[in-house]
DNA sequence: GTGAATAGTTCAACAGTTTAACTAATAGGA
DNA sequence: TCCTATTAGTTAAACTGTTGAACTATTCAC
């Protein structure tokens, strides 16, 4: 590739990420701030879709230290959102799961989000959109190696 | 389009648009962490690409409040990044830019994004990631329409 | 000229994050 | 078997970013 176009696309990937991540943060607030933030919502998201979830699990999947999983999961579970129980074999394990309050949480939030998600993919025609997926996929795969050879070091 | 399609393609949205969210900011933060944060170095990039920028405008580009802005100028000004100069007509406006030793640390924190960005851009031919790059604008497009209804109402 | 609007700050409160030091439990090798 | 290293998770202090309400100072508009 021309080193001009290059220099073009990360300066338009630069904007439009950052722009993107901005507007959709808020639109999502919008929606869901009176019952979770952003981040509790993928918290409950994450836990609901895995089996016996650890914060050591959550640590990895969000990128961030241990510590900083305890504080949101102490929150969640101070408002009777997540319950812990220990593993019987191996008693330094926690595993998270969701209350009912927190199922009924989940549910809600998640519908607000979808119809929020909804909104604006249908606005694409289906293989512009599906494209845009899949590269983003792609993408995803890409910087997975990246953080893998970058923690690797 | 199809129900069941929609439905994929809101799930698998979720998941890799916070997936990549998630590693891009990791990554971000291994290369810039000594110097500024990812927010920080946001407010420099806008500051730098803006003509006489205030404490409003930034608040309207980030989708935050005035004092959330104000706060973190408080903390680059007190570092001496950046500068405030008032507005002789209208001495309410505080014009911001960046000191001498802001504008060496935004270029030396944008050129490791750049290569960040290069080092992953780079993995796609050409025609692929100009129209996800296209199509991630057209989104910005629709999504800056969506808050302003949000906001208009 | 006075009341409304605008630009920006301050303060208290909170969410999320890191780092380092810590407890408790398990695993593995001499 | 015992001792050491590792692992899971917590705690505490310090920090960044955020909101919302109350505030100062200035300008606008009728």
């Amino acid at each position: 590739m021309d080193k001009k176009i290059i220099q073009e696309l990360i300066d338009r990937y630069v904007s439009v990420s950052f722009d993107v991540n901005k507007k959709a943060a808020f639109l999502l607030k919008c929606q869901i701030s009176e019952d979770l933030t952003i981040d509790q919502h993928y918290i409950l998201r994450y836990i609901q879709h895995s089996n016996n979830c650890t914060s050591t699990e959550l640590a990895e999947a969000f990128d961030v230290n241990k510590s900083a999983i305890t504080a949101i999961i102490n929150r969640l579970a101070d408002r009777g959102i997540i319950e812990r129980t220990r593993d019987e074999n191996d008693r330094r394990v926690l595993y998270l799961t969701l209350s009912e309050k927190g199922h009924e949480l989940h549910h809600k939030t998640q519908e607000k989000v979808h119809l929020l998600v909804e909104s604006f993919i249908t606005k694409f025609d289906e293989a512009e959109i599906t494209n845009f997926i899949n590269t983003y996929e792609k993408l995803d795969l890409i910087l997975t190696n990246m953080k893998n050879e970058e923690v690797g070091e």
